[in-house]
DNA sequence: ATTAGGG
DNA sequence: CCCTAAT
């Protein structure tokens, strides 16, 4: 649990339970077990009444977690856990139900202060490992007579505000310490709990209660932001208000709060505290925003998609937690471009807050470029669970051996096509975000049809951009806050299988290394015959809710797009498309009538059917065409001094236009400036520029 | 959104 | 060609 837990403690980040961590913890557990007979009783701090509903989350994050993880450990002993747990899920479960049809909507506030404190220092951690398991035992001494969790002491009688803090409050059930037989009572979630005012025990309590395991672990600072993010993580959080304590958030008038805030605490708080409390806050807003609406509607269908997997299992369905994807959002925006990655998230999810769309879309239609792609998505695999708390770090990937069906449609322009997945679909966040929405591509698998990076040698830049701007900018960078790995796929011809005016091509991913398939994006450039064009549908199933884009670079109408091997022997670069005679000699022209920089005009009037020429391309075309007229002495005719080069050369005609033309505005300007600005200045230029070729 | 320039 | 700054 070393490394995994350290880093996270480490750089302040409000990754609470990673998998591996609570896996790490587990096992942890299991092998204390034995020697820890329990954290004895111990308050933890107030709970008022009624047990709330956050065990279930946890319950499934949990189960979810093993679920996980079994495939990979296989370990017996998560098996057997993962059954408890399903099976006090179960339970919990049928209790909360019944609870809900009674109609006693517990709306129970609870309110769970953290502080940002960070007293222990990150080093502890270090030696959490070697401690563990000798240190712990050792813990206090308490009443054995302790209750077990599972029967709730703090009755209602408390009120919410209360926060008994005494340690003689026996609260902890070191009964159920048995690793198997712990049972998670979320009862004592309720109410008012100063995460700050318990003592290791406590916490270990509290981290008990909530997830429904001993832990071991003595770092306070752990121990908070576990509980305090597993309660968070949990739906329960809706209908509980949490409140997270720096040094002014005061719940009640409560001693104990007051306690919380003055001493013990205030002093050391790491900077990286402040991260995690700013974090806090946000997901404090959040709650509170996203009020509760679980208890009118137990059964409301969630469709915030993080939890399918699990859900499907279960009778009731939650309600809806803060989503993976929000917890990974938090946890991202602290470090440095916590503004940018903040200001998007509110921008895109209009509420600032996360946006409920669901991620799973089995068929969606999607326009590109005018044209209606329809992108199926299947899920082969159904991999995938949810963690408790997410990591930023995309952990598990999809495990199962993906497929992508291509289909090329002879419709559009485009001699690129590219369909874009979006692996999971739960990242969907801040779009725009800066360019720097960084793109990997990563493709190195062995399939010849993935391509390599070398593949494009012009660099990575100028891929991640291409496939930007081929999604419009908008659907590019995904929702996707943090960085988005791409996979760029070529369907080599081989791969693409016609039929009829439709072009299939069916990629075999599975050799796709693991790296590849956690991608954010595929994309799949097809590049067949030269004027075959198309556009591609696709439909990939990671058993993961993905969503896939559809792209189509009609812009394009031509062939070498994408990565073009040139007859000589060099590799063009991907949107490079050499200028033709024609289209040197439009440029000219268009120079020549409307004048040099007004691009865009030609652009529009000239070029209007090429549409991969940019206004900008024009520009720099132009020059590049100047340099050369200048660099071309007069005697030179014929051909342009370059030779061996691959690139067409031009006429000198031409050349000389240019130069003629540049040295027309560039003189004309100053004198005329008048006539310029007031009419047509350009066309008597015009009349210059005729007559050659 | 366009331009102008640098890379 | 790409990217960015300035308009």
């Amino acid at each position: 649990m070393p490394l995994s837990n350290l880093q996270l403690e480490g750089d302040g980040r409000i990754v609470p339970a990673t998998d591996d961590e609570l896996i790490e913890s587990l096992l942890i557990d299991e092998k204390c077990e034995m020697h820890v007979v329990a954290d004895p009783g111990q308050t933890v701090g107030c709970i008022s009444n009624e047990e709330s509903s956050s065990g279930i989350a946890q319950l499934e994050s949990l189960e979810g977690l093993l679920q996980s993880r079994n495939k990979e450990a296989g370990s017996d002993k998560l098996n057997a856990r993962l059954e408890y747990i399903k099976k006090m899920l179960q339970k919990v479960k049928e209790e909360q139900r019944l609870r809900l049809a009674c109609g006693s909507p517990y709306c129970s506030s609870a309110y769970l202060i953290v502080d940002s404190q960070c007293c222990d220092q990150h080093d502890k951690l270090l030696h959490i490992d070697e401690k563990l398991q000798c240190v712990i035992p050792l813990q206090e001494t308490v009443p054995s007579l302790a209750p077990s969790l599972s029967e709730s002491h703090f009755n209602q009688s408390g009120s919410a505000g209360e926060c008994s803090h005494s340690s003689d409050n026996p609260v902890a059930g070191g009964s159920t310490s048995s690793a198997v037989t712990t049972k998670p009572d979320f009862s004592k979630l309720k109410g008012e709990i100063c995460l700050d005012n318990l003592s290791i025990k406590e916490l270990h309590e509290t981290f008990k209660a909530t997830f429904g395991r001993e832990t071991t672990v003595k770092d306070k600072q752990w121990l908070k932001r576990r509980i305090s993010m597993g309660l968070t993580n949990s739906c329960d959080v809706s209908v509980t208000s949490f409140i997270i304590k720096d040094n002014k958030l005061v719940k009640k008038e409560n001693e104990e709060i007051s306690n919380c805030m003055d001493g013990s605490y205030a002093e050391d708080q790491p900077i990286g505290n402040q991260k995690d409390l700013l974090t806090s806050l946000n997901q404090l807003d959040y709650h509170q925003v996203v009020p509760e609406k679980r208890l009118e509607n137990p059964s409301l269908d969630d469709n915030s998609g993080s939890d399918d997997h699990q859900t499907e299992q279960r009778a009731a369905k939650r309600v809806r937690k803060p989503t993976k994807r929000y917890i990974e959002e938090l946890s991202e925006v602290e470090p440095k471009e916590s503004n940018g990655r903040l200001m998007n998230l509110a921008k895109n999810s209009g509420h600032g807050l996360i946006s409920l769309k669901s991620h799973v879309r089995p068929v969606r239609n999607v326009i590109l470029g005018g044209r209606t792609v329809v992108t199926r998505l299947d899920s082969l695999g159904g991999y995938g669970i949810q963690v408790p708390c997410v990591s930023r770090v995309r952990r598990s990937r999809p495990r199962k051996n993906f497929m992508a069906l291509l289909k090329f449609n002879p419709s559009g322009m485009g001699t690129e096509a590219m369909l874009v997945k979006k692996v999971h679909g739960d990242h969907s966040f801040p779009p725009d975000d800066e360019k720097e929405s960084r793109v990997f591509l990563k493709a190195n698998s062995t399939p010849e049809h993935v391509v390599h990076q070398k593949f494009n040698p012009s660099g990575t830049g100028t891929e991640a951009t291409s496939i930007k701007k081929a999604f419009g900018d908008h659907s590019f960078p995904p929702d996707d806050g943090k960085e988005s790995r791409v996979l760029k796929v070529i369907s080599t011809p081989e791969h693409v299988h016609h039929q009829g005016d439709a072009c299939h091509c069916l990629l075999d991913l599975k050799e796709v290394s693991e790296y590849e398939r956690g991608v954010d994006l595929v994309v799949f450039i097809g590049m067949p015959e030269k004027d075959k064009q198309f556009s591609v549908m696709s439909a990939i199933g990671l058993g993961h809710n993905m969503e896939l884009k559809c792209m189509n670079s009609s812009g394009d109408s031509d062939d070498n797009v994408v990565t073009v091997p040139t007859p000589k022997g060099g590799i063009r670069r991907k949107h490079h498309r050499a200028w033709t005679l024609t289209e040197v000699m439009k440029l000219v022209e268009g120079v020549s009538s409307y004048g040099a920089g007004r691009w865009s005009e030609i652009k529009r009037l000239e070029f209007a059917s090429y549409s991969y020429r940019t206004s900008v391309d024009l520009k720099d075309k132009w020059r590049n065409l100047l340099k050369a007229s200048l660099a071309q002495t007069p005697q030179d005719n014929g051909m342009n001094s370059r030779k061996n080069t691959g690139a067409m050369p031009i006429p000198a005609p031409i050349l000389l236009k240019v130069r003629e033309l540049a040295e027309m505005q560039a003189q004309v300007l100053p004198n005329l400036s008048s006539t310029k600005i007031a009419g047509s200045p350009r066309k008597n230029v015009h009349e210059k520029q005729t007559g050659f070729l």
